[in-house]
DNA sequence: GTGAAAGCGCTAACAA
DNA sequence: TTGTTAGCGCTTTCAC
């Protein structure tokens, strides 16, 4: 079903049936409701494909998603973020294009999809401490919002982040104050944002403790699983093990578990450990120590948030930066497991 | 840059640079290559909108992401799946439009993309033992793969699945022959195929074993680490425990790894856990007793399968159904912990 | 309040 | 081998 073909069976012109659905003013009402009726009973749905080419807008979204390697689990956290931002879109009649990047093909992906016009919008998720694809970006000229925040560099752009330093600095506290003194931190790569924003905060803790930082508590690689299992393990040969282990997010504490695990020790009772992106709802059932509000539940009202922001700026051909508005719409950080003896 | 543009650049018609671009044979090739150059200078991209009005084809697969609920994850095979799929689309100048569904507005979604002229062909998710968006797909005439099966019903159609049934039965078997009597499933909702596949192969080890299945150690709920949590819970505080618990899934086994650790017990040691969708190198650590291969790495490579699948169903434009390609090109199944005493 | 006509950027008959 | 023309299905001036 057409337009024109529409038109024809109501005995109107195309013209005037666009209009009556798209909600222009000059259409009688007694027109538009005979033509919302038709449309509704004969299933029309305007072809996206005509639609964007006569008003120039895509109506889509382009999300890339960074992908590790070839033998890491995508991480869960993309997928969420997405489920959030998808029900914006939805609402707003938006559609989200999804692609997978490997760094070496990630600017290629951004020019490709923004040149062949297939989306109005970008979202950039997990982004390095000097990332050149927001210059590439505000170059194109397209809108987009970051999914987590760039501190090295002056220009303006628009973001969305959790409230990473202040996270990783009371969790780290939380386990200082329940008797934790060698704290391990499985953290994400140095050059990405996020992972520095962690260190700082846990550094920030252990020396406000008088607590001195040893590096080799502290790992930096891509957040997989392989990588908590392998550093955990070389945690726990250590002569004198961690006690407490801060796990940067939900992918590399399934490592860490599993390390725990394998090596016949339990998790809570011989080390403690706080995994960042936990759900809530795994401390309501354990318990047995103070908690903060989980992230992993949050990602998808963030991914909503970030999307709203992201059709805002479309709407208003505006790239004013709204970073000030959400800036710390999560408190993160969770623990859990007595201290040690 | 558009075409018209590109061919006055050049002093030839639009019609030239679009064959000469598009491998047409009639266009010599010094001209060919002339075009080439300029092209690729000028950064050119055929705009999509334009091209898919043009052909009548979207160029865009559809992938549709079944939402459990809002306050559980999204289930990470998804991710995996399409981050395959997306290899085999960049390849053949694809795109993924990604959208989640609730139960009740899955219908809507479906017609909707179709209707809109948004895609080329459909994958389908998760199905039902009697899935009703077969015969949707079939009525509306869009090209589909399942990812998945569905038994209960004549027609035929294309799916690609792992070997769930044979899977579980080589697990409970493998389960059994370690001296394992109490096994414990989580399992899916009853109405979904794959969970329905896994019981019975299950239910058919425990038979061949003389060993009657206990309904009691057998859940069926979705897909959720709650899910997982739960039960496991209750598995643990019976009278007489499972030794070993088969989580049918990545998800639920999140749950049940809680559960086991918050016990205070240690998995394999004190119960031995199956978890499909489990990596490969999970077990290369562990590596106490016998392991089929893993699903999880192989999530990807069913994604890349079912989308060369369905370009291919939409090039010879025939629906003509390919199961038996691919029907059992994973076997599953994995296992951790040793006998009990 | 409604319609005719042009055009979005491309492809594909048909001509030359 | 190249160009001319029409049209994909919609929106949007402009005219009535």
């Amino acid at each position: 079903m057409k337009l024109t073909e529409l038109a024809e069976k109501l005995g109107l012109s195309p013209t005037t049936v666009s209009r009556a659905l798209n909600g222009y003013p000059e259409v009688s009402e007694v027109t538009r409701e005979r033509v919302r009726r038709m449309a509704e009973s004969q299933n029309y749905r305007p072809n996206r494909r005509a639609t964007h080419l006569a008003t120039g807008r895509a109506m889509t979204i382009g999300h890339i998603i960074p992908l590790v390697s070839n033998y890491e689990m995508v991480n869960p956290i993309f997928a969420e973020f997405m489920a959030g931002a998808s029900q914006t879109y939805n609402q707003a009649g938006y559609e989200l294009l999804l692609s997978f990047a490997d760094d070496d093909n990630e600017e290629d992906i951004y020019r490709g999809i923004v040149a062949k016009g297939a989306v109005d919008g970008v979202i950039l998720h997990s982004p390095q401490r000097k990332d050149p694809r927001i210059d590439l970006l505000q170059q194109i000229g397209v809108p987009f919002v970051v999914h987590g925040r760039v501190s090295e560099r002056e220009q303006n752009y628009s973001w969305i982040d959790v409230n990473n330093r202040s996270s990783f600095y009371q969790t780290t506290k939380l386990l200082i104050s329940l008797g934790h003194k060698r704290i391990a931190l499985i953290n994400g790569k140095e050059q990405k944002e996020f992972a520095w924003r962690r260190k700082t905060g846990y550094e920030q803790a252990l020396s406000e403790a008088g607590l001195k930082s040893d590096s080799s508590l502290v790992s930096n690689a891509d957040m997989t699983e392989t990588h908590g299992l392998n550093f955990t393990k070389e945690l726990l040969k250590q002569d004198e093990p961690p006690t407490a282990i801060l796990a940067s997010s939900y992918v590399v504490g399934l490592g860490a578990r599993r390390a725990i695990s394998e090596a016949g020790l339990v998790m809570g009772r011989d080390v403690s450990v706080a995994v960042h992106d936990d759900e809530l709802s795994y401390f309501h059932n354990g318990g047995d120590v103070p908690l903060f509000t989980g992230t992993r539940s949050s990602v998808r009202q963030a991914g909503q948030l970030a999307a709203e922001l992201l059709l805002k700026i479309i709407a208003d051909k505006s790239i004013a930066p709204v970073n000030q508005l959400l800036q710390s719409y999560l408190v993160v950080g969770s623990s859990t497991g007595p201290a040690p003896a």
